[in-house]
DNA sequence: CTACTCACG
DNA sequence: ACGTACGTGAGTAGA
């Protein structure tokens, strides 16, 4: 007969595990009843995998049956200062039990024990009859059940993936027997449960001890023997904790388990059973692993299919519509088109002739300024008619901005995604629909045009829904004044595009293929043998290993070879100035030289970005495929980049216009602070008066460039949300030091410390910080346990206003240019935002007007408590615009 | 697909 | 005692 094997599953444990490992895609998980399913499709995955790999014959899930345990009864605070269970996992539990039911696995709970003293009883009973046991959880102390019988697999960091202790493989990774992991719990305690052990000994020292004693009992026996010590004082002090810790670490191998080993046989799952269960989870895959399609969105959806013959009676819509334009590529300045729908939730048209849009009726209806349009993705709707020499002129709600300013959070491209995000089910999401990646197409007709037809619902229900929360959060003008007429600014940017000089990266390429070749050389020579210079993991073996040059710092995988560390390492060997060049010169090479050539529009020689509006945490833009935001201007090699970018006509040039220090005044601005205001009104350099403060000096001329690079690097600290640490790593100085920097900057600026404490106490009280114009971030990891995440919460709330600010800021002057523009007639044109920069393109009969235009416009954006300064540079390329 | 590195504000 | 600056995108290596 074949052998008994028993698996035994930490219920909580694992619907812990796999509701934090889903955790950044919780909105992902979510069934068309708005209810939460990642930590149930992360537990499924695991049994598939461990139900495979075990191939048990009883299987049993335990879960803790409430609060109070005989545990807490023993120690008041166990497990105490634990957060509560997110609701967000609580209403999964039922289900949980629903999916075990499916797979035929009985789960069990016992008043007054933990899940874990279930599975201590029963695996000793099921070793006596002797089974085999597998014990799966989460949780590293059950470990001490493991023995030659029993293996307890921890998840480790997905949920499907285990690790599996077996008795020599806990010696080997802690250094002690399982029997003996009570001890170390005794000696230690366990943060985690909230118990205590003994005064300053931690898991290192109750090890060293174990090896010594072997156990809690035999050191105590054997106490007197200890050298005098403070170790010894603490541990006769912490004698009763160090026994109560054991005990409390002590998983039950009696407790009064009422179920036996025969009732909780393994005969396989309930196919019926599960394939409802998934289509009401809408688990889309484990349905098609079983063969199964998800049940449909269950609304029947009424639409009409446009055509030549019907097209007239669009005329009959009402005076607000909707509308969706379906391009699949990402890339709306090159994607295809595949489909269009038009119309109101009532009446509404679809088609998948891309032509019909050019009928004069739908083109009257888009272009007319009386007809709102509502949509998701203006900017992306506005190119792709713009690309079929269709206008598009009053957009209405803009779903996709709507959602991203009531939480940066809620930007999904997929605008099914965003519809469940909003607790909107009706629709599937395009990745549904159309597949990602490789598998991106087309469907067939009918399916496309229903999902289309969807869309119009979608759109309207929650355009309306959103409308009302941006008014609840006073949040409109930030929608209509500056978010949507930005977009449509944005739109035209990307349209216009910028010309690139493909002969002058040419020209680049082949100097750089030369010189990195001679350095190539060089740094073989030096290393004595031909290795791939990109790759840090050869470059670490060469240098660290081979050349035996000193480690500063480690990665995760290995040896850091970044720049910081490279440059502690220049005057040890030659090698590290060539690798240092080969590293900037092939940077500028792949990514800007032939990344750039690689984008260049073929008709018309430009290059046209994207910008993602909806992107940021800040309210900044990002611009992509191809970045044009972080073109290089520090280094002078790649600087010579910018001489690429040309002006698009003869006689024209490009003008360049950036706020000078927006940040720091926005700073002034938000603070208050009298000496900061000051330094900006009386137009000081701000870096030098800063080092004359913090550094107690008379007057300007006391400050040397060390000094005012220093205080620059404090200013940049204060306004990233400062750490000493931060502060003595960027300018090579004590800790101590940097310390007392800080401490001074903020007795010279006390409105600056003022600020600091409040936006955290802010952002603790209402769970958000918001910039002048209302801008909003959630940060819910301000009230975080760890560390880690609460500190970075805490200075993302101190920086956010001020990055997004400076956004806001530059947002309007760009609404206000381009309005410009287009009532004074003039042909230059706007074409790059740089977060602090603008960047046209200006005929010489204009340049006069515009070089002062520009900078007017700029600075009487927004009226702050300190001036705004705007500094302006001209020439033939953009590195000469300088 | 993740880690590392490096370009910008 | 923790382990650190804020916000981005892209190329390459190597699983």
């Amino acid at each position: 007969m074949e052998k008994d094997k028993l698996l035994l599953i930490d219920g909580n444990s694992i619907a812990f595990r796999s509701f934090f490992a889903l955790h950044n895609s919780l909105s992902k998980f979510t069934n068309k009843d708005g209810l939460h399913t990642n930590a149930i499709y992360g537990f499924n995955k695991m049994l598939d995998n461990i139900l495979a790999q075990y191939q048990p014959t009883a299987a049993l899930v335990a879960f803790d049956a409430g609060k109070t345990t005989f545990r807490t009864k023993m120690f008041d605070n166990y497990k105490g200062g634990r957060s509560k269970t997110p609701p967000e996992l609580s209403e999964q539990m039922p289900y949980l039990r629903e999916l075990l039911t499916g797979y035929g696995i009985k789960s069990y709970e016992l008043p007054d024990y933990e899940a874990d003293d279930i599975i201590g009883t029963l695996s000793k009973e099921a070793e006596e009859q002797g089974y085999s046991v597998t014990i799966v959880t989460g949780d590293r102390d059950l470990t001490q059940l493991s023995s030659d019988k029993t293996t307890v697999a921890v998840t480790k960091k997905g949920v499907s993936e285990v690790e599996e202790y077996t008795p020599s493989y806990v010696e080997e990774k802690l250094g002690v027997t399982p029997q003996q992991i009570i001890d170390i719990k005794g000696l230690a305690g366990d943060t985690s449960d909230n118990y205590p052990g003994v005064t300053k000994i931690g898991e290192k020292t109750a090890i060293k001890l174990l090896k010594e004693y072997g156990s809690v009992e035999t050191l105590y026996e054997h106490i007197d023997e200890l050298k005098k010590s403070k170790m010894k004082e603490h541990l006769i002090e912490d004698r009763e904790q160090a026994f109560m810790s054991k005990k409390l670490a002590t998983i039950k191998r009696d407790a009064p388990v009422k179920i036996s080993l025969q009732d909780i046989n393994y005969e396989g799952k309930n196919e019926d059973f599960l394939i409802n269960f998934y289509q009401k989870m809408n688990f889309k895959s484990f349905l098609s692993q079983m063969n199964q399609t998800a049940a449909d969105v269950d609304e029947e959806i009424k639409f009409n299919i446009l055509d030549e013959q019907n097209i007239e009676q669009l005329k009959n819509l009402p005076d607000e519509i909707c509308f969706y334009l379906e391009m699949l590529d990402k890339n709306y300045h090159l994607s295809d088109f595949c489909g269009f729908v038009i119309g109101t939730p009532e009446n509404i048209w679809v088609s998948d002739d891309i032509e019909l849009l050019n009928n004069a009726v739908i083109k009257n209806l888009l272009g007319s300024s009386t007809t709102k349009v509502n949509l998701f993705d203006g900017k992306r709707t506005y190119v792709g008619l713009h690309r079929l020499g269709i206008e598009l002129d009053n957009i209405n709600f803009d779903i996709l901005l709507q959602s991203y300013l009531l939480d940066t959070n809620d930007n999904s491209n997929d605008l099914g995604q965003l519809a469940h995000e909003h607790n909107y089910n009706q629709i599937d999401t395009d990745a549904e629909v159309y597949g990602t990646g490789a598998k991106r197409a087309v469907p067939e007709t009918t399916i496309l045009l229903k999902h289309l037809a969807r869309k119009v619902k979608a759109i309207q229900v929650l355009g309306e829904q959103l409308q009302a929360e941006l008014v609840d959060n006073k949040q409109e003008k930030l929608y209509w004044e500056i978010e949507l007429p930005l977009s449509i600014v944005l739109a035209k940017m990307e349209i216009s595009g910028i010309k690139v000089n493909s002969d002058r990266l040419h020209q680049m390429q082949s100097e750089f293929t030369e010189r990195l070749a001679e350095i190539e050389t060089d740094i073989y020579r030096e290393a004595g043998e031909e290795f791939n210079i990109n790759s840090p993991k050869q470059l670490g073996e060469v240098l660290f290993e081979k050349m035996k040059l000193p480690v500063i710092k480690k990665t995760k995988t290995g040896y850091s070879t970044a720049v910081d560390v490279l440059e502690k390492l220049q005057g040890e060997s030659p090698i590290i100035d060539n690798i240092l060049n080969y590293r900037t010169i092939s940077k500028i090479k792949s990514t800007y030289v032939e990344g750039l050539l690689k984008v260049i529009h073929s008709n018309d020689q430009k290059i046209h970005t994207t910008y993602l509006q909806t992107l940021t945490q800040t309210g900044r833009l990002s611009s992509i495929e191809p970045n044009l935001q972080n073109i290089p201007i520090r280094i002078e090699e790649g600087k010579k980049i910018r001489q690429a970018f040309i002006p698009s006509h003869k006689g024209w040039h490009i003008l360049s216009s950036d706020y000078s220090q927006i940040e720091l005044r926005v700073l002034a601005h938000i603070t208050g602070d009298k000496h900061l205001q000051e330094a900006f009104k009386n137009g000081e350099d701000i870096h030098s008066s800063t080092a004359i403060r913090i550094f107690g000096l008379k007057d300007a001329s006391e400050v040397t460039p060390n000094i005012r690079r220093q205080a620059k690097a404090v200013n940049f600290g204060i306004v990233y949300g400062i750490s000493d640490y931060g502060l003595s790593q960027n300018i090579g100085i004590s800790r101590k030091d940097a310390k007392k920097f800080i401490e001074t900057y903020f007795k010279e600026f006390p409105g600056v410390k003022k600020y600091i404490d409040s936006s955290v106490e802010l952002a603790k009280e209402q769970g958000y910080v918001e910039t002048i114009s209302h801008r909003r971030r959630y940060l819910p990891d301000i009230h975080s346990s760890s560390f880690n995440l609460r500190s970075f919460a805490e200075r993302t709330a101190m920086n956010t206003p001020i990055q997004g600010s400076a956004a806001d800021i530059i947002k309007i002057a760009m609404i206000n240019m381009e309005k410009e523009l287009e009532t004074r007639n003039l042909k230059t044109r706007m074409l790059l935002q740089v977060h602090d920069e603008l960047i046209f393109e200006v005929p010489d009969e204009e340049m006069a007007e515009i070089k002062k235009l520009v900078p007017s416009v700029m600075d009487s954006a927004i009226k702050l408590d300190v001036p705004l300064k705007v500094e302006t540079s001209w020439g033939n390329t953009w590195y000469d615009a300088k």
